[in-house]
DNA sequence: CTGAAAGCGCTTACAG
DNA sequence: CTGAAAGCGCTTACAG
């Protein structure tokens, strides 16, 4: 019942060694690489170790070899299924390469976020991935990039040359969603977006605004706000209650579009049925909300586990050029886009 | 542009002691403990240690402290938001301990699980943090447990006698659903569930049978099956096509809820007009799904973080008597449960 | 308050 | 294919 304290001193390499009457360095070779060993004996010291429950201590392999096995995922909060969602797929990839996900949530704090970044440092984490990285400073940047680990961003990041990225094709996803309203016979809309320096949502907005005035005749304009469930609804509380002439309205991400819906509800506003709507992420509940949204299906998970990969690969490269992936989004429909209607 | 390899040469605890002229020992010990270093002295370790950017090697620290500042999360599926919100709970209480959270998923998969458990034993954490161990046999308890890892359920558990355990309080959840059913004049009900070996919903519909027995004229029934939104609404697509008399449905779980709305909409039954619904958990998407829904809020968040505070105490303590401890819960009342209506 | 020294448990050239 | 030995970078009794 009482778990007393004092763990039990643990097997060492040279209790398995000792037990198959040969050296440490033979045990360890044995227990490590395939090459070099008699068959025979490596049997005998594997069959050892096993008999022992022999573990080896991490710490010293780690104080030889320099390598901790583990990388760092910062995110700004787990509890958003976005990151949720990525951090699943980054952690099944860990899970194959037999590395440890040390989980980090910064809540786009920049303090917290270095603290972080420090910490990994640290404790020599094989490699850092990373979503929030707005406010990185290039003195940050060549902080980091000076402690030698790989580190891959999820998003654009134009401005930090010197790290890996991979991220979704949010400038086609917009461009998708312009083609989708426009394809409902949408000529006016508005894209409600969150600040200007976040590169992923500007490259939606772009696509966004690219796709729909290739339309002659159709007109778009960008509202930015902050990019949350909160800030969708204050935003669409300002468009909806005055006198609007738009007959759709996108928003950068899913939860901004659920605040459009709420607060389309309180005003009596209908979707499709008086405005159309649509997100972005394709976030689970996006298909169950009501009504259920049309949105554009961002790989999250996919995203996660090409960074690890991508992590795994700078490990092992000699030359560790930056590498960028951008991932393949697509037109989730469901029904909060229809044709507007006859008239307004 | 390249991110060279061969991290370059970090400063040790030699280079900062030499930078101070004192001895090794002296520069550890005033970059740890408090005491027995002269302020002065200290001060200028501390310069010369800041001056240097030195971080001290975990590895290293670890060896000789057998401690690794880590600990283990096993989660069936951080995408399931109720998992998220207690992991976060948890990171957050580890982040102010100055400790790490290592992720894992388990899938409910008890190979997984166990591999993960021995992962975490060989890498020294601290302790383990785990939901589901409605498999974990004796044998697997006593092997953890042999480990002198201080580990904490999240689940009654009443078969594992040697851990701690954290959970809500489901039992009077139950019976807080019942009572709100009655308060609102529903005498049949049903209450779907999951497997009977799973202890935290066993306790729910124990709650619920007992609180609904109380009312002398009120009749309610539990039905097995599967925990899941699917599970939910082939449970509910059963109930509800063939003739019922029940005018309530509770279910173990809020997922299981979204379930029953799925297929309440297919078949047309209303809610909560046609039946009344109440869930388990408060999920975000309970206020978010249609109607919002009335369910029973677990302190999810508190529960992580409590888990690793226990953590941290069986760490520091002498003797590690496992601790047990319930959090309270609370019932959230929405619009999915309302009066019967007046006959069927 | 500070130093000299042992030791934590491995891996990895270097010989043989 | 195997052994003897150095060394990774710390912490912590043990002296002084």
């Amino acid at each position: 019942m009482d778990q007393s304290k004092g763990n039990p001193p643990r097997p060492t390499l040279q209790d398995v060694a000792d037990a198959t009457g040969v050296t440490l360095a033979t045990a360890s070779r044995a227990l490590n690489g395939t090459y070099g060993v008699h068959p025979e004996t490596r049997r005998r010291v594997l069959e050892a170790a096993a008999q022992l429950d022999y573990k080896a201590n991490r710490f010293a392999r780690g104080l030889v070899t320099g390598r901790s096995n583990a990388i760092g995922l910062i995110i700004s909060d787990i509890r958003n299924s976005y990151f949720a969602e990525t951090a699943r797929g980054a952690e099944d990839a860990a899970y194959t390469a037999g590395l440890d996900i040390l989980l980090c949530n910064s809540d786009v704090d920049s303090d917290k976020q270095m603290h972080y970044i420090n910490s990994l440092i640290e404790k020599r984490v094989d490699g850092i991935i990373m979503n929030s990285v707005a406010t990185l400073t290039k003195v940050e940047q060549d902080y980091i990039a000076a402690s030698g680990i790989p580190v891959v961003l999820l998003t654009r990041a134009a401005d930090c040359p010197m790290f890996s990225t991979v991220c979704a094709d949010n400038e086609r996803g917009g461009r998708l969603i312009a083609e989708c309203l426009l394809a409902h016979n949408h000529r006016k809309a508005v894209h409600l977006t969150g600040p200007r320096n976040h590169t992923n949502l500007a490259m939606r907005a772009k696509g966004f605004l690219d796709g729909f005035r290739q339309a002659g005749d159709a007109d778009a304009t960008v509202v930015h706000g902050v990019h949350t469930m909160e800030g969708g609804y204050q935003m669409a509380r300002n468009l909806l209650r005055s006198p609007y002439k738009i007959t759709a309205i996108s928003t950068a991400n899913d939860a901004m579009a659920f605040g459009v819906i709420k607060a389309a509800l309180e005003i009596g506003v209908r979707i499709p049925e008086d405005v159309s709507l649509a997100g972005f992420d394709d976030v689970e509940l996006a298909a169950l909300v009501h009504p259920p949204l049309t949105t554009i299906r961002q790989p999250k998970y996919e995203m996660g586990a090409a960074a690890l990969e991508m992590i795994v690969k700078l490990t092992n490269a000699k030359h560790r050029m930056p590498e960028h992936r951008v991932l393949g989004v697509e037109l989730v429909e469901r029904s909060s886009v229809s044709k507007p209607r006859p008239q307004r």
